[in-house]
DNA sequence: GGCGTTTTGAGGTACGCAACTCATTTTGAG
DNA sequence: CTCAAAATGAGTTGCGTACCTCAAAACGCC
């Protein structure tokens, strides 16, 4: 009936003695701290590995004394989706005291390269790592190298930058999400032919192409029935979304579905609520907010294509913590999953 | 530029001090022991709320010494969920045993109330937690009741006894995802008329005869065009619910979606593709194996609805983690989401 | 005021490890 | 073989809490 040896819960002491060496040395092999013959530090290791040894984290990170400090650098600016980040890292304030770790938030202009770059760079040697909504540039990532070289743990969070040396991305694939976007667009409008409209904040950020190029290749591929009218850009306001909306269903009563790759998901619906189409356009936007789940349950949103905030939030917090006690991060519990959002399956 | 102040990382002394106390008499207060005034217990516990106190779990773990033990019992049996929960469970082992923590596995036949009300019992007095997949019965909701009064602390997994006073349930509303699978039904066959068949293990099983509710419901109200044939038990086998499927399929030629409630994906999908009607069938299923995947990616299975089992296996722990602990449970951290997995949004 | 009881204080030990010092042994180069 | 450098051993201290003992003080009751 049962199963697993329950392990005899080694300490350092009994690794010492096993391996024939003193508690000094094999600290010094845990720590990679200078001293050691390579021999020596073969055989501590293969002693460690054998008997599966994990330091206890309680009593580590007791004696190490010094609190860790962590740093999110988040976008300046009222984008609901990183309020909604800042907000579980808030929720999370009892946890992190109770393991004095000190998480502090750093607002900047995250979308201008130069100052980015130069906020990271202040924060070098203050911080054991840092969590940073990062904009694929030449300059930060310079400015994120510069710091993974002064020892700091960096992550990049929503938005990555995979040519810099950071030690990992939380975030989605946001390909795979305008992909799963063009299928649903065509799977829910059926087989009837129309039009496909597409309004983004704008094509220059990457999260916003990336999803776009991942829509037309599934429209493209496998729905070619369906006409993809040109790219409209409402800057992520809902005002000018509205009227960008409104004008485009003026000209095109056949439009059968709308997909709105970034925000301003507000004014997009009062434009479709509007002209009377509301039921009859097969609507998806992304991020689950507390206007778009209302609109997902009185039915003018069809789906919401959603990156869990609250578990970006605590999988950066967990995968700086794992990255500055050398642990090994559980890479399934870190990946952030693209989440298909509809009336019925609402957390 | 910068926010939030770093605590000062109070200790017990301070509180002591601060309340005009000794160390022993917060300590009492701390832990609920006996020989306090009333008094005094009120102005300790002011002091502790007034600063925000947190006890430093890695000393508290540290001091306490003694390892915490959590069986998990889980169904004997090939069910691929639950061998994937066990399987998540062995991948978290280092992470485990860093923390002193002691993970059991106990098999036994959960669909037996009586069974596993004895082993429920056997279990008192030996683990700080346990976690069951629990059949919702009046043997095994006393079982659990006893095990919450000999303090021992107790979640449910994957199905639910509501009404037991176990600590916490870890797992999805399946009342939600049948209606899920019910929405998707309809929104995917468009506005065209036809059968739906719909197959589950049994009715007998709470978490099945439950999405059937939710499927209903939904198929009732909104898409009362369809015609739902009468539902089929497959006993999640294979080869039986393939047969069922089979026949189904040669009587009725207008069938045009299909829901299995349960396993014996593999079986349905072979009846649909030995009819060769894989692709003008909606098909519709529960959870994300190597082979469901595979049917996603090859186009035969439309949608899998899914709970994330290793979420489920680290939730679990976690939970019974901070129960022992007497740590608040991060709510929005451990709740099961009801995943719609497609092709384009696997993970 | 004296009594027993309850409450509180003071202090110690232990948990497992990090981080350090300093003495001693081993090693390898000349 | 000699000597300096490298490697290792031995030991200490402290992290913040749990848990324990024993003595002292405060309290309530008659």
């Amino acid at each position: 009936m049962a199963a697993e040896t329950v392990s005899a819960a080694l300490t350092l002491k009994d690794i010492a003695r096993e391996a024939g060496v003193s508690l000094a040395t094999v600290d010094r092999v845990l720590h990679n701290r200078p001293g050691v013959r390579p021999d020596t530090v073969r055989r501590v290791q293969e002693t460690i590995a054998r008997n599966a040894f994990q330091p206890h984290v309680a009593a580590a990170e007791l004696a190490r004394g010094r609190a860790r400090r962590f740093a999110f650098v988040m976008p300046t600016g009222a984008n609901p989706f990183m309020q909604q980040i800042e907000a579980y890292l808030g929720e999370m304030s009892a946890w992190l005291s109770a393991r004095r770790l000190g998480v502090e938030l750093i607002n900047t202009d995250v979308f201008d390269p130069s100052v980015l770059a130069v906020t990271l760079e202040t924060l070098s040697g203050d911080y054991d790592g840092v969590a940073v909504v990062a904009l694929d540039h030449p300059g930060v990532r310079a400015a994120i190298n510069d710091l993974v070289d002064a020892g700091t743990k960096v992550v990049t969070l929503v938005s990555d930058v995979p040519s810099s040396r950071r030690h990992h991305y939380v975030g989605i694939d946001n390909i795979a999400a305008g992909r799963t976007a063009g299928a649903l667009v065509g799977r829910l409008v059926g087989e009837k032919p129309g039009k496909v409209a597409i309004i983004a904040g704008s094509q220059g950020l990457r999260d916003h192409a990336e999803r776009i190029f991942g829509f037309n290749q599934v429209m493209a591929s496998e729905f070619s029935h369906l006409d993809i009218l040109p790219l409209l850009e409402g800057r992520d306001e809902d005002d000018r979304s509205e009227q960008l909306i409104s004008r485009l269903l003026d000209k095109h009563p056949d439009i059968i579905s709308l997909y709105n790759v970034g925000a301003g998901t507000q004014g997009v619906a009062k434009a479709l609520t509007e002209a009377g189409r509301e039921r009859q356009i097969v609507f998806i936007a992304h991020d689950l907010t507390a206007m778009t789940r209302r609109l997902l349950l009185q039915g003018t949103l069809d789906v919401a294509i959603s990156q869990n905030p609250g578990h970006e939030a605590r999988a950066a917090v967990r995968v700086l913590l794992s990255l500055a006690r050398n642990e090994p991060i559980l890479s399934e519990q870190e990946n952030i999953r693209i989440d298909i959002l509809m009336r019925d399956n609402l957390p």
